[in-house]
This record gives structure tokens, C-alpha cells and sequence, in this order.
DNA sequence: CTGAAAGCGCTTACAG
DNA sequence: CTGAAAGCGCTTACAG
């Protein structure tokens, strides 16, 4: 059952068909009626590859979760619950706009591959990276062959001339980190220790910052044994807080993210320490699970539904209006207060 | 840059070209090399659409998460960390043989229009299916279509011919649920209660079983007001578990899944009770949650992973080899042992 | 408002 | 081993 047929039973010809099924204005009402039917009876649907073939844009986007090491109990980190909200929000606001998206996950340098293709073999008409490093060359050459990108989380100096092709949706990782400090300042803490995420992502670096800053203007003395580095695994979590409780004794610890708060309350437990007695900590994502945990975790919620759809919605845009647009956005983030915090007398 | 180019700068014809991209034995291999290189020097790469039209399958295949129903959060099921896992494993094995994967969430009876669309216009070439309520008629009718299915979690009875052409991936609930309340029997309890999971789904219809089985077996008499209806939401468990409270005082309850155990810690925490000390709790899943909570909570894991790469790799043999091919898997599962049960003296 | 025809970029018998 | 040609199922100027 092809257009042809339809055609023919309809007693009208292929372009007719055509002009129904693509909602031009040109043709009879009562033509349009007639193809529809014939449509609906026969269960009629055109073949998405040929509509393509003929020049239609693919309703497919690719959404590509990038996540290049494993943490070390050989979980992918895209099992972990941050990617899982932001991969169905963009689903969602795709669906709504009858887009489909299909997504990978990038554990290799070599997924990459499968990726270009993607694009260059037109499956997908745009595509949504979050997860990398900063700068991924292979993002880049993808935007630079001229197709329709959204990054999560990627800086935009002005040497990256590239980004300025694309969507950008990045949350405010350095107010975040800024805004979690300060809190533990206020209530009174001065030994505050801060375990990094992967210093390749932007969001780890600008968190780094916000954190200096809120020291800074506490007037709290930088000290660089109290900063520890991680990657954002659990694993690294627990490895960061072993480490800076071998020389250290903070008071309070920001950590970068809150899958390495699962970690750190594993190696504070162990140490025989008591959260928030002995140490408070402040988290950053706002994990489903940082609610259930025992106590419930201090953290900053990024809007990860929002970014999804403010990036999905953008790229769709950009794909109907067929035009590379550029948007920067920057989404606040919003500190959420739990359990795992005491006040300083 | 298409084939007609290549031949060109090769200096040999399209079908010389295609033969080499499909990697067909009749070719020198010198003009093969030649070939190669000049693809890999202008990064050619065939366009999707019209391989397809030529005849070649789509590397695609659908996966479909069936969630008809929210939590009063307004959290859809999907997001919760029940999915997740089974998702990211779809990917990998697809990904691993070549294939893509493309997901949608099913949240209306109306988006099983899309995804009939899906199969009928070509898109994907085979389909997943999880989370629906029995015999969902819109799978049903995908299945008669001809199109290549799994369905995970679904009853195959003898009326159901449909599913006699598709590979069914179920894991062992009945069973799973007979382990769990006998462990609670063996633990001294006789006051076993059941929440039920949404009862239009297979999995909670034997889960009701299993239990009433190892009731019967541990001489325990069944009675009605022990067994209360959930539908898998978080809320529903917490509901469930203030109506059972209201009349009865079971030391223990079989919970038909972990996102219900969390509403039913809830609840049972508003009431002034304590886990385990006064009531004991078994949950089914091992959602990424269950080993966090506080008390860790022991339930029933389903290997979900394992289930993920069964339907994955037959759906694709099948789509490969060109033919429906019935599989039916029953994967066992685990009792996982934590802290939220006690011994009855 | 409608149809005939060209063209999208491949693959695959068919012939040699 | 290789090429010319038909065909996959659409859309879109073009002409009327």
C-alpha cells in the first residue's frame, strides 16, 4: 500500500495524495475529504525514508549522553539518576512536537563514529550533547560540518567560535556553588573542605570557583588541602573524603556532586563519624535520591527538566526554521535545604 | 558528496561503490582499497534514507515505555529508577551490533499512534515494549501487523496467539514473590500483609500468587484484609499501607515493588512505627534506591540488565534473519537480603 | 485546483 | 569482476 495505490483508489493522482498528507492549501476540500478517508481506511502511512529521500527533514533528533568512565563498581554513570530525568524530559517535549529522538551512549572516544554517522547519513536532523568534557572535538567538528547542535553544559569563551552556532544550556554551576558555600558559612562553619567533579567539565571548574569566592568573601583563607579532587563517581567520592580526613578536619565539605555524597557518607561512616554532628555536607544536583537518604541531603537543585526543554524546543526551532542559531542560556539553580547541614554555635 | 562523486574521483561505476560499501566479495581488491580510501578521504558517508528505499533494513529498533499512569507528584513512572537501567542496557546491546535505539514514552492511550507510525512508515525495524498492562491491544495489533516484537513483563497465554510470533521477556515474579514472603514466614512472621502492584499488569497478578502460595505452604491462613491494591506509584504504597494499618497489625508486609516500599516507609513513619523493629518490609525491583534507604531495604532483584540484552539481541537475530521468531524467557531473580526485616522471637 | 515528470541517493538483478 | 539501468516511494517545481 503506497501513495500510488491510494491514488488510485481515490481516483486522483500521486501529487494530489502528496498534497493532502502535507496539509497544502491547494486542493478541495472535498478532495482533501475523500484522500483522507481512503487514508484511514486502508491504514495508509508514507514511508518515512522516502519522504526524506524527497526532501523532507527527518523528525529525529539524537541525543547523546556522554559519559566516558564507569565508576568502579562498572555502573555506567548514565544509570545513575542524573541523565535519567533529563533524557525523558527531552523525549517529552519531542514528542509533543512530533519529533522522535534517539539516543546513544558515549563511552568510548570511538561512539563517536556512530555518532558523526548519524548525523552525516541524515538519521537525525539535530542532535543534544550533555555529559562531555569541555570542548570535545568531536562536538566541535560536528557543529563546524554545519548541523543543528544544543550543548548542556559547555562553556563559550570567545575563542570558541564553534558554539556560536549552536545551542548552549548550561545551569549556574558557579552561583550554585557559590550559594552552598556561603550557606555553610552562615552557619558558622570556617573549616570547609570542597571535593571537585572532573576538572575536564566546565561545571566542575565554575564550582571550584563559586566555592572560592564564597570563602573569599567570608574572609576564610584559601588552603588547598582542603581541596580534593574527584570525578563526580561515587567511588571517587569516597576515595576524595578518605583522603582529606587523613590530614584534615573540616567542619562542613561541599562536594561537587551528589553522587559522590553517597560515597563521601560511605567513607564518613566508616571513619565513625556522624553526619551532620561531625561534618555537614552540601551536595549539588539535587539527585532523586539525595531525599531518601539518611539525613536527606543539603544540595542544589539544577532545573534539569527546564534545560531539557529549553534545549529540545530551541533545536527544534532551529531544525524547522532550518537556519544554526545561537542561544546561551543560563538557568539558576536553587539550594535545597535538608538534614545534612548543623549550625556552628 | 554522494556515491555518483565517488565513482567519479574512484573511477569506477555507483554499483562498484555500493558493492564495496556493502562490503560484497565480487570486487578486486585493489579497486576496494581505492574505493575505501577516496570514502574515507571525502568522509562519505551513504544516506540512511535512500539505502533504505533501496531495499536495505533500518538499524533502528523502538523501544517503548508504557506509563499510563502518575504518581500525585506528577513524576512519571519513567523517571523513576526502575527504567533507567533497562534503558541504558537497550542501548548498549543495540548499540554494540550497530543498532541504534530510539525511545519514546507511551503516557496516552494516543501514543500508540506514534508509535504504530513508527513501524509502519520504516523507521525502526523492530520494537520493545515495557511496562503495560496485559494484552494491550495496541502491541497486540503491531504484532498481527508483522513487525518484529519484545514485550517484557507480559503474559503469554494459550488464547494469546499474537504473542506466539513474538520474543517474550519476563522475569520470574511469581517466584520472586513466593521466596520473599516465605522468608518472612521463616523469620517467625504470620502476620503477613501484600500490596499489590497495578493488577492490569502480569507481574502484579503473580506477585499476588507467589504470596498466597507461601502463605499456604507455611499453613497460614489467607485473609482479605491483608491484601490491599497499590499500582506501583510511590503514593499508592503510601495509601495502601494507612488503609491497611487502619485494621489490621501485620508485623511484616510483602510489597509488590520498591517505589511502593518508599510511600510505605513514609506512612509508616507518620504513624510512629519503626523498620524493622515493628513492621518488617520486603519489596520487589532493587531499584538503585533500595540499598541507600534507611533501613536498607531487602527485596527482590529483577535482573533487568540481563533482560535488556535477551530482548535486544533476539529482536535483532530475528530482524536480521528476516523472521518472527517466538522466544519466551522466564529469568530467575534474587532475594536480596538488607536490614529491613527482624526474626520474631 | 490538479497531473505528469523529474529527481532525491541508493541497491540489486541483469548482462557481459 | 564490473557497469547500465530499473526501481524503491515519496515531493516539488512546472505547466495547465
Amino acid at each position: 500500500m503506497n501513495a500510488s495505490d491510494i491514488a488510485k483508489i481515490a481516483g486522483v493522482s500521486r501529487s494530489t495524495v502528496s498534497r493532502v498528507i502535507n496539509n497544502y492549501g491547494n486542493v478541495t476540500e472535498e478532495t482533501r475529504q475523500r484522500v483522507l478517508e481512503i487514508i484511514k481506511e486502508y491504514n495508509y502511512v508514507p514511508h518515512a525514508s522516502a519522504q526524506m529521500l524527497a526532501g523532507k527533514k527527518s523528525r529525529i533528533i539524537g541525543l547523546f549522553i556522554i559519559d566516558t568512565k564507569d565508576d568502579n563498581h562498572g555502573n555506567k554513570m548514565c544509570t545513575s539518576s542524573y541523565f535519567s530525568p533529563f533524557t525523558s524530559a527531552v523525549i517529552d517535549a519531542a514528542n509533543k512536537q512530533r519529533y522522535n529522538v534517539l539516543s546513544t551512549i558515549v563511552n568510548e572516544q570511538q561512539d563517536f563514529n556512530n555518532v558523526r554517522e548519524l548525523f552525516y547519513n541524515k538519521t537525525i536532523s539535530a542532535g543534544i550533547f550533555i555529559g562531555g568534557k569541555n570542548s570535545e572535538p568531536s562536538i566541535i567538528e560536528i557543529i563546524e560540518s554545519g548541523y543543528n547542535v544544543a550543548v548542556i553544559e559547555q562553556e563559550v569563551s570567545n575563542e570558541q567560535e564553534p558554539f556560536s552556532r549552536s545551542i548552549v544550556v548550561n545551569s549556574d554551576s558557579f552561583g550554585g556553588a557559590y550559594e552552598a558555600t556561603k550557606y555553610l558559612i552562615q552557619l558558622g562553619h570556617i573549616a570547609i573542605a570542597h571535593i571537585t567533579g572532573d576538572l575536564e567539565q566546565f561545571t566542575a571548574i565554575s564550582r571550584v570557583e563559586g566555592y572560592k569566592k564564597a570563602l573569599a568573601e567570608g574572609g576564610i583563607p584559601l588552603r588547598n588541602n582542603m581541596i580534593v579532587k574527584g570525578n563526580y563517581t561515587e567511588e571517587s567520592g569516597y576515595k576524595a573524603v578518605k583522603k582529606l580526613l587523613l590530614k584534615e578536619t573540616p567542619t562542613a565539605i561541599f562536594i561537587a556532586n551528589d553522587s559522590m555524597c553517597l560515597g563521601a557518607m560511605r567513607a564518613i561512616e566508616e571513619l565513625g563519624l556522624k553526619i551532620p554532628e561531625d561534618i555537614s555536607l552540601v551536595g549539588f544536583d539535587d539527585i532523586e535520591l539525595a531525599r531518601y537518604l539518611q539525613p536527606a541531603l543539603t544540595t542544589v537543585r539544577i532545573p534539569l527538566l527546564n534545560m531539557a526543554f529549553m534545549a529540545t524546543n530551541n533545536l527544534i526551532k532551529a531544525n524547522e526554521e532550518e537556519i544554526n542559531f545561537y542561544a546561551n542560556y543560563k538557568i539558576p539553580v536553587e539550594l535545597i535545604i535538608r538534614d545534612s547541614c548543623r549550625k556552628m554555635k
